[in-house]
DNA sequence: TTGTATGCGTTATCAG
DNA sequence: CTGATAACGCATACAA
């Protein structure tokens, strides 16, 4: 049993380990920094105290003093919606393949609880971070800056935008669907779509229809619009409204899967015949959309892939300080059962 | 303009906020900490320079030098499947409303991953962490206790385990459901499940569907066991590979509800009806199972709740040393057209 | 009520 | 190649 035993439930410091191993701090610090720059004798001696110690660096005191925390910071919506979940998936595992942690929060569609989190990620010493579409206060963008923290926008593309952005173009690719809707014949449509205020896609996507409508003659007030929460019931339920108007849709041209799948099922419990009766389209063609019976006609979009490079594009924007960086993302028309030719 | 502007680019610190106010630092610490342990006038004062200097404290030098972060890490399989995504959304939740931020991670099914990341999160200074089941290294709540961080187990019930514990009784759970399967006539039964070796939810699911054969004087050799991972195809190609034994199963009862809605489309592309053909069970009860056609029967798993439950324990785990805490969640058999009586 | 001084665990600079 | 030692930004006994 040794005299000078550091025993103390205290979790062991550099300063345990320098002493155990007859070193200074400075050489134990090196050691587990850049191991190529101390000779090997006095690298085992101190590789061999750490795992006697069973010793951790203190993330926190490195933080402070390298300023520098290998930490991605991640504010998404909410992670129950699986485009999320899967982006973020892909976006974390991306990440620790290059040894950096991810940090999330998420910020249920609140922008003021999201700017709370840009300030607490930031204060936590987030070396980057990632962002959900790109209409916020430009306030924020400035605070950012400011505070050199580098940012990336992922889920929405705004190539007039002055930050890196990786996603793609929500208003063509519903553009191109609804383009596809009106070619089977459709003219009495409606959409379901989130908060068109403060969500960027949503309201790319709208428009979207609109510009489609416009392009076939189509009188954009014709139109029937229900915004809602994203969510099977609420989708529902919106389906229900619709269905009271004088001039019921032929087509519902939902803003996500989740909306569609939910509307599909309401139609089928009021008796309706998908596609026969109400043609239904989605976005996102994340799992359900394949499940659903009808199988879901829907824009894919591929969630992981966007996760992946926005992973990649902030790694390379933290330290190394280019401008910009953009990447788009291709989708695609998936078409499926639940759109069909319009038959009167 | 001021000439003692202390304007670079550098974030303002604790300091540059005291000498704007005329103040110690101590004090201007004291006003965001304990702001009811400084006179009134100095208080507005020193406020009025944080808001000026748009100073924002650094949490690393804080957690260091208090020694407490009001973070609670959670580590997680996957964000991929809903139930955690739910679970850990509902988890969010409660700690934001305490003020607590929460950290993620996933383990990817991994548990040399996990561990990496528990110590990981342990040296950012995470006062509590989340995990989910309870089955690993015993050395690992070793290292945990001697760090005195308090953890609690969640998605797995052990009454024995001396961890602190939210979760239902997957042996209980399923075992119902087997009874019920096997009441209604079901003998050759299979089952679809993730690694029993390292996920003790899943051999607790299995040995309840076996202590339910027995009990039923069915013998447990009769039953058919594919392991795969969580995943819709994953699932088709479990049935498919059960679809060639000798012995046809009348009902498969998989691990969780998205192998079971894989294996609904991959018998009724196989050309057989399901439930007239096949009966089909599931478990957790997510959304994709009452929009599944036939809509899922499954254990009904109040994940958003568990979530909730494990926040509150955490938050009363950290700081008060209390010795244990266990919830028990109930959960409920959903019947719905997926299973039916087994008619030869 | 407020200020002074010290320590938290690392990294980094600069000699040796 | 290694060892002192000064930051890093904040909290907190202790003193005033």
């Amino acid at each position: 049993m040794q005299t000078d035993d550091p025993r103390s439930d205290r979790t062991p410091t550099l300063a345990d380990v320098a002493r155990l191993a007859s070193v200074s701090t400075a050489t134990v610090s090196r050691c587990l920094n850049s191991p190529d720059r101390v000779i090997e004798d006095t690298r085992n001696k101190v590789m061999k105290a750490v795992r006697e110690l069973g010793y951790a660096p203190n993330f926190n005191a490195r933080a402070l003093a390298a300023k520098r925390t290998n930490t991605i910071g991640a504010i998404i919506p909410t992670m129950e919606n699986a485009i999320f979940a899967r982006g973020l998936q892909a976006f974390q595992e991306e990440l620790g393949r290059n040894g950096i942690t991810m940090l999330v929060a998420s910020s249920s569609y609140q922008s003021d609880l999201e700017e709370e989190q840009i300030r607490t990620l930031v204060s936590r010493g987030a070396d980057g971070l990632l962002l959900i579409g790109y209409r916020r206060d430009p306030r924020i963008y400035e605070f950012l800056k400011r505070q050199g923290v580098p940012v990336v926008i992922a889920w929405g593309y705004d190539p007039k935008a002055q930050v890196p952005t990786v996603g793609f173009d929500n208003f063509a690719a519903m553009k191109s669907l609804a383009g596809k809707v009106i070619g089977m014949g459709h003219r009495r449509i409606a959409t379901i779509t989130a908060s068109t205020h403060d969500n960027d896609r949503a309201s790319e996507r709208l428009a979207g229809i609109l510009a489609a409508m416009v392009e076939a003659g189509i009188p954009e007030t014709d139109l029937s619009i229900v915004e809602t929460t994203y969510g099977i019931d609420e989708g529902g339920a919106a389906l229900e409204h619709l269905m009271t108007l004088p001039d019921r849709p032929s087509v519902v041209m939902c803003g996500n899967d989740v909306l569609a799948v939910g509307v599909i099922a309401k139609a089928q419990e009021l008796g309706l015949n998908v596609p026969a009766d109400l043609s239904v389209t989605g976005f996102d063609d994340i799992e359900i959309a394949k499940i659903s019976s009808p199988p879901l006609t829907t824009v894919h979009v591929p969630h992981r892939r966007m996760g992946k490079e926005a992973a990649r594009l902030l790694i390379n924007l933290v330290g190394s300080d280019r401008p910009n960086g953009k990447v788009l993302i291709e989708t695609s028309l998936q078409m499926r059962e639940s759109l069909t030719e319009y038959a009167d």
